[in-house]
DNA sequence: TGTACATCAGTGAACGCGCGTTCACTGATGTAC
DNA sequence: TGTACATCAGTGAACGCGCGTTCACTGATGTAC
């Protein structure tokens, strides 16, 4: 049952989609075919039709994921200052938006382990995601270490969210006032 | 093939040590029970021997590898206080370190995807390590907050290391006077 | 101290399961006339 | 505009592989006498 071109670029779409909503859930390895493929409504086989290889797939998706982020970033920064998107970022909310949150904080510590695709993937999109959070006239060394304080700060309240919900808010308020 | 009591105690430790490695450098669900015991001088099939199953394993070796950087961050500090332990935290050789550095910096994604023994031992032993990475004097929310900064710095480091080690250093060094 | 025997730590084959990938097939699309 | 046919997107069965777990077996340990 061929589907028409439009349909085709539609189901492509959902597959990343669904590839990027995994990424964050599961991390890089968490990206199975067959998940991504019934999470967009299709069987595993007609997968190949539109990427060569699951690892291919998770590049994508990876790049895709870090561009949104950098993204809103730059949004956050020039409409609320580095201290304002601080704040969102740390927000309790956050700490459950895993599937659509910081594609950063969801997988970071999975990506030395990957294959060269993903790991240059993501070292381009974090590249760009930092450069974009540097505010005009914030230096540069600061804003850069106060980056890692809001990644670092979220992965480790997310780490204990449901053993130790304490520590994680405290984390999170603790990071906010740098 | 029976062994002595004192061979199996030193069997276990054995397993228990390349569990340790393998957390750190493949992350939790690379803790294979063929591979730790190939790595500890073993066939697969005594494992159960030592462990009721793979997901307890891993645990108790969240758990040891928690209090072993517990141990080394309460002397450091107590020794060189909590910038001199910043300053060896952050140094270029940690980065290659995986399999024996920070547990924190190589699992945190990891955690809050695994099942409940291994994300209870990680809150508890990083809350042990929090807590003893707390200078006498120095406010709670500041020691908190450095050391997100911290482990958040060598996890993004350690992510681009391969690709942009320029960004990498940068990284580790911007971390550094915070 | 020496001997006979029960115990049990480690071996390696086997099983079931999930997952990435392949492939013959189907039937709707879109093109050539 | 209508018809005939080639194309090709998606289906679902099948394959190979790795991995966690089980189990019958072996032979060294350590205990009872």
């Amino acid at each position: 049952m061929k589907v028409s071109a439009a349909k085709k670029a539609q189901n492509r779409e959902a597959i990343l989609a669904a590839a990027g909503r995994l990424l964050r859930e599961k991390g890089p390895s968490g990206v199975g075919v067959a998940e991504v493929m019934a999470s967009a409504g299709m069987t595993h086989g007609g997968f190949y039709g539109h990427f060569p290889s699951r690892e291919e797939l998770t590049a994508v998706a990876t790049a895709q994921a870090l561009q949104q982020a950098t993204g809103y970033l730059a949004k956050a920064v020039s409409d609320l200052g580095l201290e304002g998107f601080a704040r969102q970022y740390l927000d309790k909310a956050h700490l459950e938006e895993v599937s659509r949150g910081c594609p950063i904080a969801a997988t970071a510590t999975d990506i030395p382990r990957q294959p060269d695709p993903i790991r240059a993937a993501f070292a381009k999109g974090l590249r760009g995601y930092l450069e974009a959070g540097i505010p005009e006239g914030t230096d540069r060394a600061v804003a850069l270490s106060r980056h890692c304080g809001l990644i670092g700060a979220l992965i480790l309240a997310r780490a204990v969210a449901d053993e130790d919900r304490a520590l994680a808010e405290e984390l999170l308020l603790a990071a906010q006032s740098s």
